[in-house]
DNA sequence: AGCACGCCGACT
DNA sequence: GTCGGCGTGCTC
């Protein structure tokens, strides 16, 4: 009798063990997906493992053995690499191994219920000469399809009319059903003779003379030229017939990276984000593992491709936290790729213009390989100018714009050069208070302050999306007056206006780029010079490259230092250096003008004098002192319920577990803020051994399993956020 | 995650 | 006396 152990499709860590059916009769494989009865439902299930066994075997069960219902799949989705990464996933992130599968392929290929079908076309092929006489036409036709052999039969249809069809009848040629495909980029590859400087030579000579697979670490600055390296490397490696992947942050983001990765490789480029549909994923899916594309672009979840030879991978702009899922698995792309680059003996190439402390820590103690590019290609960076806010305010001058940024703004004006204005808030005001009692209009859901949207005259909340209009009468007092308190895009955008009435101004914040494709429209429209100002949250502040902007002003650049993230000096600094880096790409010199409260704060000086390393090393000094990574290792708990004694309940259990553990702190519990109508508690474990913390994390889910309590426990690895 | 089984309040 | 609330437990 033949059995197979499989995984159902329910991500849930008491669902995380194998489930055993009676396959015979099937031609299972380790990595197929089935179709299983799961008490009285049929859902999927993925095979980890077939076995032969004798019939008493299953005598001593100890339950009634089920038979397979269907095979789905004729061939493994994933191979022994890709197994044993969602293993490791599964391990290193605590989360249940049907999750971590699911994340490594595309939606149609998922073991899940509600997988798409994937999109089928009529195709035709010649099968054999006619036996009776063809008109001449017809002959014609049937010469033409000999040499095509196949073609989509839309296309047949339009190329050869009538006499194609009768070739059908006649069963010269016939239709048949075949996966629909990419079509491949057909962007004429564009011969480049391009000119590196010194730093570029230095780093591509470096990564190529190592002959072990290695890690590297590229700090350059913004505009050093790394995309050339880049693409240099990625020709040296598919020349050797190695695959090469890389990724970026958000594609949306990061048109340009596209444009030249598909300039210089045209047809050998796939393309792979959250931005395709299931269908066109699944296509690029198929391009990677047909190896008719030898490089990938894409974001997170492109490292889970299938490559099979990988030579490079890069991770642009490493520091970014949108490598990080914020869902389970809750993995970290960088880690992914480590693991994945051991495996191919391949090398990685983390680079930003602003590392994580932790990657450029690894780099200090020589575990990754660092390599500088300190210069910018057109050899000089923007003149930054601190505005101490206070001081403006107490001049009498506006606390939205300073007197030094507008007259800056009016000079570029003047010159027709282009202007980008960071806000890091969007909406009109962030809150609605009552004149009268005080009273701030609040979520109902959560407990975070409603923001006030001018255009839309309601009041939203930004984390889980609830509208209201704005109410006429104060609910506390009755009385009719508001206050708008704080400013947002929509506020700078109007105050903007009104003060230089003849601007063209692009606003773009989560509100303006609700559509698809809005991104690409906004930025290559700014590119077109159709605006002055490009104003917008930091979503303006990536990677982009205006070679006309010589402003940039950043309106608080002290905003994020007020929260209570132990990163909220490395976001800020991380922010106001990428910002600095929109400024002066071109010819002309930039100027960056960023308006503080506190500008004496290290991230901002640090920021302002272009010295990544200042910061790193004062950072460092209190990541210390705090006890913080890269110091130290985190792992977040946190419970959830709607009503709140089931946390409480929940968070006793859990305490009592922690307290017991040596060689790790516990920090809380915290209560946060109440979200979506779920009442919130935190632990923190905190440690030097990573190890030990994952083993203890698994201790506590285990038991908050067996304890069958109602509250939810999510646990985050290495959390990058803890507000 | 679903879903059936099971024990206490408002209805014909 | 029954219909149905959602609490608890199980799924190979």
């Amino acid at each position: 009798m033949k059995l197979a152990y499989v995984f159902v499709e329910h991500p849930i860590l008491h669902l995380d063990h194998t489930f055993t059916y009676c396959c015979d009769g099937f031609m299972l494989q380790r990595g197929m997906r089935v179709l299983v009865p799961f008490g009285n439902k049929q859902i999927i299930g993925f095979v980890v493992r077939v076995e032969e066994v004798d019939a008493s075997y299953v005598e001593t069960l100890g339950y009634t053995l089920r038979d397979v219902i269907q095979q789905i799949d004729q061939e493994p989705l994933l191979n022994e690499e890709l197994f044993s990464l969602g293993e490791w996933m599964a391990q290193e992130y605590l989360s249940a191994r049907i999750a971590c599968y699911q994340c490594m392929l595309p939606s149609k290929l998922k073991p899940s219920s509600n997988h798409g079908h994937i999109k089928m076309e009529a195709w035709v092929r010649y099968v054999k000469d006619a036996s009776v006489k063809l008109t001449t036409k017809q002959q014609a036709a049937l010469t033409f399809m000999k040499e095509q052999q196949e073609m989509l039969r839309a296309s047949f249809y339009a190329q050869c009319k009538s006499p194609g069809k009768k070739l059908i009848e006649l069963g010269c040629v016939e239709v048949f059903e075949k996966e629909a495909q990419a079509v491949l980029s057909n962007t004429n590859i564009e011969e480049v003779s391009v000119v590196l400087n010194k730093d570029q030579q230095y780093v591509i000579q470096s990564v190529q003379d190592t002959m072990e697979a290695s890690i590297f670490l590229l700090h350059g600055v913004t505009g050093s030229g790394k995309t050339e390296v880049f693409l240099q490397l990625a020709q040296n490696t598919i020349e050797k017939g190695l695959q090469v992947v890389i990724l970026v942050p958000e594609i949306s983001l990061t048109p340009q990276m596209v444009k030249r990765v598909t300039k210089r490789f045209g047809s050998h480029v796939a393309i792979y984000h959250s931005g395709l549909n299931a269908q066109e994923k699944y296509e690029q899916y198929q391009l990677v593992k047909q190896h008719k594309v030898q490089i990938v672009v894409g974001t997170r979840s492109a490292i889970f491709m299938p490559f099979d030879h990988l030579g490079l991978i890069i991770l642009d702009e490493e520091h970014d936290s949108s490598y990080k899922q914020d869902a389970s698995p809750r993995y970290h792309c960088r880690d992914i790729a480590i693991q994945r680059a051991k495996f191919h003996q391949a090398h990685v190439i983390l680079a930003s213009a602003t590392p994580s402390l932790e990657s450029y820590a690894r780099a200090h103690k020589g575990v990754y390989k660092l390599l500088e590019m300190p210069n910018r290609v057109n050899d000089c960076f923007p003149d930054v100018h601190v505005v101490q806010m206070k001081q403006a305010v107490l001049n009498k001058e506006s606390y939205i714009v300073s007197n030094r940024l507008l007259d800056a703004i009016y000079d570029r004006l003047q010159k027709k050069e282009q202007v980008i204005l960071l806000l890091n808030r969007r909406g009109y005001t962030p809150i609605l208070r009552c004149i009268s009692c005080g009273h701030i209009q609040m979520c109902p859901h959560c407990e975070l302050a409603l923001s006030y949207h001018k255009e839309e005259q309601v009041l939203k909340c930004h984390t889980c999306g609830y509208q209201q209009k704005v109410p006429n009468h104060c609910p506390t007092c009755h009385e009719a007056s508001w206050r708008y308190l704080g400013i947002g895009t929509q506020k700078l955008e109007e105050f903007i206006q009104i003060k230089f009435p003849q601007a063209r101004i692009l606003r773009m914040d989560a509100d303006t780029t609700m559509k698809k494709n809005a991104h690409e429209e906004i930025f290559s429209s700014f590119g077109r010079k159709e605006a002055d100002i490009l104003l917008g949250t930091q979503m303006i502040a990536k990677g982009l490259d205006f070679e006309n902007v010589t402003l940039v002003g950043i309106v608080n650049a002290d905003a994020m230092l007020q929260r209570s993230d132990y990163r909220s000096a490395e976001l800020t600094f991380d922010l106001l250096a990428q910002a600095c880096g929109r400024s002066g790409r071109g010819s002309k010199q930039g100027e960056v003008i960023m308006q503080a409260y506190d500008p004496n704060h290290y991230a901002i000086q640090c920021a302002a004098k272009h010295d990544y390393l200042n910061f790193f090393q004062q950072e460092m000094k209190y990541r210390h002192l705090g006890g913080y990574p890269p110091y130290r290792y985190l792992i977040s708990f946190v419970i959830s319920h709607k009503e709140e004694q089931y946390v409480q309940q929940a968070i006793q259990y859990m305490m009592r577990i922690v307290d017991k553990k040596t060689d790790c702190k516990v920090l809380g519990p915290a209560t946060l803020l109440k979200l979506k109508d779920l009442y919130r508690m935190r632990v923190i474990l905190k440690g030097k051994n990573q190890q030990l913390l994952q083993l203890y994390a698994k201790d506590v889910y285990l038991q908050h399993i067996s304890l069958k309590l109602k509250a939810k426990l999510d646990i985050d690895v290495n959390p990058l956020m803890l507000e």
